[in-house]
RNA sequence: GGGCUCGUAGCUCAGCCAGGAUAGAGCGACGGCCUUCUAAGCCGUAGGUCGCGGGUUCAAAUCCCGCCGAGCCCGCCA
């Protein structure tokens, strides 16, 4: 909706200058849009900028139905909003458009979103979170946005690591009664352990992997691989993640695929043979060269990866990867890769990685956080504070509570960080349920259903004299579907969830000095809070995490 | 050594892409506010050479160059 007054601003000042101009929001006690347009044209025609802002605003006619005055100060032109039309109109808009305020015009492209990919060989860890909360919570927004889309776990099933994989369970089996993925890695480990020790495992490694990708044992690793997955999906549906596809990675080397892009490369001028095969990609500014081919003739997990991005630009419009950040050098070459198939090539979204105080993190090694066991912890932290302070709700009720606040929030912290921030991981900071996280906002929230309950939201309201707390909310609300755009079209997360802690700020401090029930302006108080409370849960729905109505 | 990313208050971060009017939060510290819609809240005080040095500009945390510090990558691993 503040859009709709930043057109109206951009629209009056169009008619009267030709240049282009930036509209801004002023911080402190000026309009509630400025432009700095006089002092541009200072320059320009060597005039005091006082003056010049003078003869533009003199100029500006017309009825507006939200501009409520427009004043000259020091050479900035600022635009005051007509709160008591513009609030009503974004009221109603609220109210009637629900969960869809904010929603932008379907854009009819397809976009692949390809989050999370971790590798079947064990339990999901710290690490992975951070790309499957992005992506998911990405997703969402960009199919709020107006985009068709699906999102893709990419299945490393092939390879070196599922080959590890397969001699442990070989040698060690599956553990009963352990969650799959849980179990699966204890094998994993042990297996990486032996190879350690002891080089016949390795040649007996390289014999599984041979023959694999020659079919022959398909049936038992897809069946590791699946028991694995079925483990990462269950801690997925608990964070409420999902994907529409899973996509086999050796799927690409027996329907072929792998093959044809491989011969289609040949005959390009990048391609080079010695032992191996492989890409010369010097022009790409790539001075590592890239190995498509074992000099056994076993494919790369590069290669396969080839193929299905192929396959991904050629069924869809957008494709977009979260990937690690040791992964860029692979995603440069990916990128260089396409470019010669004259293929689409990705938008990636690098993060950081998050690290444990003690060092990196390793599957392979058994060092990790595995994020079924923090999410266990988030729970019974949650579960201590609600206790703490809501003696008065009954134990369903505040496990309840705790499951969905400690979830929430574990999602909340990694979301709001913005992706180029590395993490060290400390439970600490994770699971602050004092102030500035998740619980803050879930409290705002509790707080207007709380009202809400206790009254009916009226269909008439009248709106007038705003003071300067419910000026706040309703900007601030207003912003919501700009914000949205913002969020979507620079592909980023964290920009939702610092504006869903900005609401919630602002709301606390409205319902801290005014008072809702029982005051004069009760019916449009109740209507305000109730848009309130629409656009945080369309914030929340973005992030993938459940507004509770009482905590 | 080369490439990429980060460096903003004691700590954790937003703002940087699209340069503008006194650089924003939270934690921690100190001081206030519960007979009234949940104090998981609100208000106030203290705390900043926006890593350092140049440049561009009327204007730089924001753009450009150099340097310093931290991290990641540079495998016939994934």
């Amino acid at each position: 909706m503040f859009e709709k007054f930043e057109e109206e601003v951009r629209n009056c000042l169009k008619n009267v200058v030709s240049i282009d101009f930036k509209l801004e929001e002023p911080k402190g006690k000026y309009g509630d849009l400025a432009t700095n347009i006089a002092f541009k044209l200072a320059k320009m025609y060597k005039k005091n900028p006082i003056e010049i802002a003078d003869e533009i605003i003199s100029k500006i006619k017309g009825d507006f139905r939200y501009i409520s005055d427009i004043k000259n100060i020091n050479g900035y032109i600022n635009f005051y909003l007509n709160y008591e039309v513009f609030s009503k109109d974004l009221i109603l808009k609220v109210k009637k458009e629900g969960n869809n305020f904010g929603r932008g015009e379907r854009k009819g492209k397809r976009v692949v979103i390809e989050h999370t990919s971790a590798n079947p060989d064990g339990p999901l860890h710290i690490g992975h979170l951070r790309n499957a909360i992005i992506g998911d919570s990405l997703a969402r927004i960009l199919r709020f946005y107006g985009y068709d889309v699906e999102t893709q776990y990419y299945v490393n099933d092939m390879g070196k690591q599922i080959a590890i994989l397969a001699l442990g369970v070989r040698l060690f089996g599956i553990k009963e009664g352990v969650k799959k993925d849980h179990a699966i890695v204890e094998a994993y480990i042990k297996a990486n352990e032996l190879l350690e020790k002891d080089n016949k495992y390795v040649e007996e490694v390289r014999r599984i992997m041979l023959e694999y990708e020659s079919g022959k044992n398909k049936e038992e690793i897809r069946r590791i691989v699946d028991l694995c997955l079925e483990g990462i999906r269950e801690t997925l549906k608990r964070l409420n993640i999902k994907h529409d596809k899973f996509i086999y990675e050796s799927d690409f080397v027996y329907n072929g695929d792998v093959d044809r892009i491989l011969n289609i490369l040949k005959n390009t001028k990048y391609y080079k043979e010695n032992d191996t095969c492989y890409l010369d990609l010097k022009d790409f500014g790539i001075d590592k060269e890239l190995v498509l081919k074992r000099s056994d003739g076993t494919t790369l997990y590069t290669t396969r990866d080839i193929a299905y991005h192929v396959y991904k630009s050629k069924n869809f419009d957008i494709v977009i990867d979260i990937f690690g950040s040791d992964h860029k050098l692979a995603a440069k070459q990916l990128e260089a890769v396409l470019k010669i198939l004259n293929e689409k090539v990705p938008e990636f979204i690098i993060y950081e990685f998050i690290t444990l105080p003690e060092g990196k993190i390793s599957t392979r090694k058994g060092r990790y956080i595995a994020v079924d066991d923090l999410i266990n912890e988030c729970i019974k932290r949650a579960y201590e504070e609600v206790s703490k302070r809501r003696k008065d709700l009954d134990e369903n009720k505040r496990r309840e509570i705790a499951e969905k606040l400690g979830i929430g929030s574990l999602k909340y912290y990694i979301a709001r960080t913005s992706p180029e921030r590395k993490i060290v991981f400390n439970w600490g900071e994770v699971l602050n349920f004092e102030r500035n996280s998740l619980p803050y906002i879930q409290y705002a929230y509790a707080r207007i259903c709380r009202i809400l309950e206790k009254a009916n939201v009226p269909e008439n309201f009248g709106v007038k004299d705003l003071n300067e707390n419910e000026k706040s909310l309703v900007k601030i609300i207003s912003k919501f579907p700009k914000v949205v755009k913002e969020s979507a079209e620079n592909r980023n997360v964290h920009t939702i969830a610092n504006y869903l802690l900005e609401i919630a700020d602002v709301f606390h401090r409205f319902y801290n000095s005014e008072r809702v029930l029982g005051s004069e302006k009760e019916d449009f108080r109740l209507n305000l809070i109730y848009a309130t409370k629409i656009v945080m849960e369309n914030c929340m729905n973005l992030l993938g995490i459940e507004p509770l109505e009482m905590l």
